[in-house]
DNA sequence: GCCGTATGTCAACGCTTGTTGGCAACGGTA
DNA sequence: TACCGTTGCCAACAAGCGTTGACATACGGC
């Protein structure tokens, strides 16, 4: 044995002077992930936007993907569906996704790290199998069937966001959203609650 | 004006002893593109599985960014839709993207380098409104609403192409061709057909 | 006030990257 | 045969990367 680990007198989520310091290299890094994607966004350029030393990222983090670890925690905030008109579960979870897309960046970043970074993709698996499967089963007709329209609802949800906001597809990044709403609230509907396909 | 080009004397596509050469690092291009993505796609790389020297991808190419464009040339090769059954357009056109990924690699280096480079985003958008805004226009009901139409075409393949072949969301993944064929084919065919959304 | 720890800076490391220029072998043409 | 453009390899370059360890300073409990 080496040495014994001394966190000292530190009671449990008590407040460390380093908690700003820690805050803002977060900031940085989500902004840099969602901007450049994983290879791209790099120790040094999130340190100087955090107005920091590199070295510092590496003692809070460990090491950059402990960093990406750390900057990629999200939570989809999904409303209950049971909560509104069962008709109306489609429409409403595409706005949902677009609020959420919109005013976190961290979705942009898990798209843009997950297409070529591995811990990325599995992030992304797990947001969408531990988040969005639940809402998706309360509302499926057939049991046992929520995994596979929770994949289907993504697929658009995804597809949609990719198109709007990284590849920027031309008509799909400039159109209104309540068009989007109703041109996709439709798919998503009943991609949760047809019987057939 | 530093020097003349002399392109000697060599016929219009006339055969060059380096052809081989050529296509091999092309061939080893795509397949780490589509692998990788752009900047994990390294010239060292791609030449070290073409079997020659990194220079030389340097000399036909000229750069890393000239031998990406040259490596993400694509045809969709998509099929008049005007000669199937309206009913059945969005079925075909989800069996076709399907072949398309399946069987051309360089739609995943699309996808994979296009979410972060800037060069590949452009090519992924010339590709759908140059190739598949005018297929959609020939079904569309009403004149004028082709590119919206082809953006939500594409959002739905896209979006299934990300969770299917890149991200590998599992069900998605994992989902028979048919039973995606049968799910996705309606919505393409409302995006494509239906009067209002 | 003293002392140990937390916070932060600086300089350097080993490595990989895209890119360059020089030089040897080849092959068709005159 | 002599020539000259083509093809290919090699060694090197400057720049950037993630990461490390030594060192200065500030803080907070005693």
């Amino acid at each position: 044995m080496v040495s014994e680990q001394k966190p000292p007198v530190r009671p449990i989520a008590g407040a460390r002077r380093s908690d700003a310091t820690r805050a803002a290299i977060l900031g940085a890094a989500r902004e840099r992930f969602a901007a450049d994607g994983y290879e791209r966004a790099t120790i040094r350029a999130i340190a100087r936007d955090a107005r920091i030393d590199p070295s510092m990222v590496m003692r809070y983090y460990g090491s950059k993907e402990g960093l990406f670890a750390a900057a990629s925690e999200f939570d989809l905030r999904l409303p209950d569906l049971s909560e509104v008109p069962r008709s109306e579960a489609g429409r409403a979870l595409v706005r949902h996704f677009l609020d959420r897309w919109e005013d976190d960046e961290v979705l942009t970043a898990l798209l843009r790290v997950g297409v070529t970074n591995a811990a990325g993709a599995r992030r992304m698996q797990e947001i969408f199998r531990e988040q969005l499967e639940p809402v998706v089963a309360k509302v499926c007709p057939v049991p046992g069937q929520g995994p596979t329209r929770a994949a289907l609802v993504s697929s658009q949800i995804l597809g949609m966001a990719l198109g709007r906001f990284v590849l920027r597809i031309a008509p799909a990044a400039g159109m209104p959203r309540e068009e989007l709403v109703a041109w996709l609230g439709p798919t998503v509907q009943r991609y949760l609650t047809a019987e057939l396909p």
